[in-house]
DNA sequence: AACTATTAATAATA
DNA sequence: TTATTATTAATAGTT
C-alpha cells in the first residue's frame, strides 16, 4: 500500500526503517483504538522501538489488560502468588464483569438494538415498553393533578381572600354612606340658620355619592359572577 | 476501506460487529508482527472479545513484553506486590460494582421505577420509550411482511404449479377424448359386420365421455378464477 | 512533514 | 465461516 510493494523483513536503511516504524506505529495504535470501539473489546497494545522507547495504548488501562490476561492464560506465578484474598476479588471482579456485561445486552436491547431479535421477541419487548410507557404516563398524570389541585386549592384561598375583600369593602361602603347621610343630615340642620354659599354646588355632592352607593353592590356582583363558579368548575 | 465507510463507534449489529471483530483482530495483529519485523520493534498486543475470549500477539514473548513495559514505566512493583495486587482487585471490583449499580438504576427507571422523577425526567424517558416503542414497532412490521412476501412467492409457486397440472389435465382430456374416437371409430367399423349385442350399451358411454370432456374446462376455468387474481391482488 | 501512486485492508454481500 | 469485490484507508517512495 505505498509506491511499491515490500518484502515483510527489516528494513536495512536505517532511516526509512525509522520514518517506517513511526508511520506504522502511528497507524497500529489506530488500528487497536477502532477494533475496541467498534467491536466492544478490551485491547491493549505495546511497542518498543528498537532504540528502547515505549509506545502503548490501552481501551481501558494497560494494568487492567496485563491483569486480566495474565489472569486469563493462567499463569499466575508470573506475578506473585495470588493470596486466596486477591483471588477472591478477582472472582467478584469477574462475575461482577460478567453481570454487567448482560445487563448492558438486556439494556441495549431495550434501547433499540433489536438485530437478532425474532418477533416473539419484539413482542415481549413491545409489550414491556408499553407497560412502562402506561406507568410512566400514569405518574405523569398523577403529579399534574396534584399540581392542578394545588393550584385549585391557592386559587380557593385567593378566591375567599377575594369574598372577603369584597365584603369588606360593602360594609365600608355602607359606613361611608351612613356618615354622607349624617354629614347631609348636619348641613341641612346648619342651613336652617345660613345662607348658602352657592346653589348648586351641594346638591352635585350628593348625587354623586348616592351613584357610587348604587353601582358599588353591582360591581361587587358582577366580579363573583366572574370568578367564582369558574373556580367552583375547575375544582371538580 | 470497504464497500462503504463507517463511522468508529460500537457497531450495533451483533452479527456484523463479530465479523468485523474477526477481521480487523486478525489485521491488527498481522500489523503488529509486520511492524516489529520491518522496524526491528518488540510488540504485544492483546485483545479481548467483548465475550471474554483472549487473543494475543508477542514478537517475543507476552511474558517479556509485560515485564519490560512494567519495568519502563516506572518499577511499578504494584504488580508483583500480593497487598498491592489485591488491592488492584478489589478497586476492579469497586468500580465494576459502581457501574453496574448506575446502569441498574437507569435500568430500572426504564423499567418503570419512577419515584423521585420530576416532570421533566418522565418526560424524557416517555421520549424514549417511545422512539423505542416505534423501533420495536416498525421491526416487527418489516418482520411481517417480509414473512407475508415470502408466503405470496410461495403462493405464487403453488399458483405456477396448479396451472401446469390444469394444462396437462387438459391434454390428457384431449388425448382421452381422441383416443376414445378413436374406439368408437373402431367399433363403428367392427359393428358394420357384426351384430351389435346391446343397442343402448355404446351410445351411453360415448355421451359420458362427452360430458367430461366438456366439463373439465368449465371446472378449471372457476378455479382459476378463485385463485389466480386472489394472489395477484395479495402480491402487490 | 506533505504528497500521491499504489497496495492493503475491509465493509457489504453472497 | 469463507470468498468475493467494490471501496476506502494505509503507506512506500518521493519532494
Amino acid at each position: 500500500m505505498g509506491r511499491g510493494k515490500i518484502a515483510i523483513r527489516r528494513i536495512d536503511n536505517s532511516t526509512s526503517r525509522q520514518v517506517t516504524f513511526s508511520k506504522r506505529r502511528k497507524g497500529l495504535l489506530k488500528k487497536a483504538k477502532e477494533l475496541a470501539i467498534l467491536c466492544d473489546a478490551e485491547v491493549g497494545v505495546v511497542v518498543f522501538s528498537a532504540t528502547g522507547r515505549v509506545y502503548d495504548y490501552a481501551s481501558t488501562s494497560m494494568k487492567s489488560v496485563m491483569e486480566r490476561y495474565t489472569r486469563a492464560k493462567g499463569e499466575h506465578h508470573l506475578v506473585t502468588n495470588p493470596t486466596s484474598e486477591t483471588m477472591f476479588w478477582q472472582r467478584e471482579a469477574t462475575s461482577l464483569r460478567q453481570r454487567l456485561h448482560k445487563l448492558h445486552e438486556t439494556h441495549r436491547q431495550l434501547m433499540g438494538e433489536l438485530s437478532g431479535l425474532d418477533i416473539k421477541d419484539l413482542q415481549n419487548i413491545e409489550n414491556q415498553l408499553e407497560t412502562n410507557l402506561h406507568g410512566i404516563r400514569k405518574r405523569k398524570e398523577q403529579l399534574l393533578l396534584k399540581e392542578i389541585q394545588e393550584l385549585h386549592q391557592k386559587g380557593s384561598l385567593v378566591h375567599q381572600e377575594n369574598m372577603e375583600l369584597y365584603r369588606n369593602i360593602n360594609i365600608m361602603c355602607q359606613e361611608n354612606t351612613e356618615l354622607q347621610r349624617k354629614v347631609d343630615a348636619t348641613r341641612e340642620a346648619n342651613d336652617k340658620h345660613s345662607v348658602m354659599p352657592d346653589g348648586l354646588s351641594k346638591p352635585e355632592e350628593a348625587n354623586v355619592l348616592i351613584h357610587l352607593e348604587l353601582s358599588q353592590p353591582h360591581q361587587q356582583a358582577e366580579g363573583l359572577q366572574l370568578r367564582a363558579p369558574k373556580l367552583g368548575f375547575q375544582l371538580n
